[in-house]
DNA sequence: TAGCGGCCTTGATTCAGATCATCTGCACCG
DNA sequence: CGGTGCAGATGATCTGAATCAAGGCCGCTA
């Protein structure tokens, strides 16, 4: 099933081939519960969200919702790596976060998405509809509470963003941007070290507000310096975490 | 009395002279409700808010938190400006919202605040301790749910920002933030085309990811294209909206 | 297996905004 | 009121990253 793709002036971002909804899904036998706002809770509570979840799969560019498209639905990723994104008019584009297994898809007021989200990879989701969720908000304070933090979560790492954007160096931006990448896999028990990047260098350079050019010349001086190593075409390995700690963070 | 400053390496920042807690205060009386998170309850809720509740003064350049502080904590603003701000280790400064009456001052996770807090002008806030707030939650479910509505929003003005610092240029920047305030001002009923900066140049450059000296000249520009005026130093007048939104945002 | 297209790399050049250096206005204060 | 100090304005120069311009690599597919 293709969608129609909305006219977002000189939009570089297309409509994927095809994405599919799939039955209602066991949540227990999920891959990643205890890594998303599913984590915590008990057999009853995963039942009850079991039943009004959905499973959806998106090819590889399919846009998943557009910036201001109605926020009635939320998502989990369970498999692949989303970006999301603002444009400007005139078709400059701001990544303003990229998605991993475990995190969740779909914070926003009731105007409306204040980002699009496009699937990296092929990509596999939870999909949930806002209401049905909040019906279950009044048994279940814990779910509403534990989307609270996830709230403020990205609060936080939005401001580091911002830090990063605002004063930051190319080359600081980079090794922030490796770090916590790292980081992130660590949590979710990746190897030590070694970080997947699913994304292109054009993903990375609107994620760090810098052009391709420059975030391939910064990779390779990393390389160079020999804090970094690239294992394949998405595969990098941090050789010098401390290294790299004192570029992110200069005194 | 006087707090001591925490050593943090070249912060600019300083704590000022005093900070009064007044006695519990008549949430009744409130000069900004209707503003913020206590919008929308009834009389018997604003009856408990208002036992919760603390009046607390800051005098200039007093630094209400700072980044990393627990986060036990939340305020609303009820009288003059506060900056938020988080710093590099080398003392680079990020400025990362401006508070102004009817904000609310304190998301954050358990791990402590995510950045600073710091009143520009002397300041007036509403102070309520988080646990206490929380066990209101569990009998004004409209409460807890506001704060989700407000985390939503903070998150989405902080990606409109991520935008803003990541690909728009000074020009643009200066133009989208006098704009961003004017509407803030009309949404709390101030003259139309009319904004009030009470922060300095510099909070503006720290603010946009730019110099003092861009920012100053960026302001002389407009104000010769015919765009704004200054009516006095904290004052200033938007001339075009319309001039404005087409450089805040170029087709 | 040749050709095509997407992604990446690298060099040369340009330029927006940073940095450096004064200078002005003005509030405060002894 | 003269001095001091801070915010702002503005000119000159510098520079980090953007832009412009080639090529190279590699995975498809025909």
């Amino acid at each position: 099933m293709t969608v129609e793709l909305k006219g977002l002036p000189k939009a570089r971002a297309k409509r994927g081939p095809w994405s599919t909804p799939c039955a209602a899904h066991d949540c227990r036998a999920c891959e990643i519960r205890g890594l998303t706002f599913c984590a915590g809770l008990d057999a009853s509570e995963v039942a009850t969200l079991s039943s009004i979840s959905r499973r959806m799969h998106f090819a590889k560019r399919h846009i998943i919702f557009q910036e201001g498209d109605t926020a009635d639905v939320v998502y989990n990723v369970t498999k692949g790596a989303v970006r999301l994104f603002k444009l400007t008019p005139d078709g400059r584009r701001q990544v303003t976060g990229f998605l991993l297994p475990g995190d969740f898809l779909g914070l926003g007021s009731r105007q409306g998405y204040a980002y699009g989200a496009e699937a990296i990879t092929e990509v596999e989701l939870c999909r949930f509809e806002r209401d049905k969720l909040e019906i279950l908000f009044e048994s279940h304070r814990g779910l509403e509470r534990r989307l609270f933090e996830i709230a403020n979560d990205e609060l936080a790492v939005a401001q580091d963003q911002m830090l990063l954007l605002g004063r930051k160096t190319a080359k600081e931006r980079m090794a922030s941007f490796l770090l916590k990448l790292s980081e992130r896999e660590e949590l979710r028990g990746g190897r030590d070290r070694a970080v997947y990047l699913p994304m292109v260098q054009e993903d990375i350079a609107d994620y760090l507000g810098l052009t391709i050019e420059t975030v391939s010349r910064t990779i390779s001086q990393l390389k160079r310096d020999g804090l970094i190593r690239q294992s394949s075409t998405h595969e990098f390995e941090l050789l010098s975490t401390e290294g790299l700690e004192d570029i992110s963070e200069p005194m």
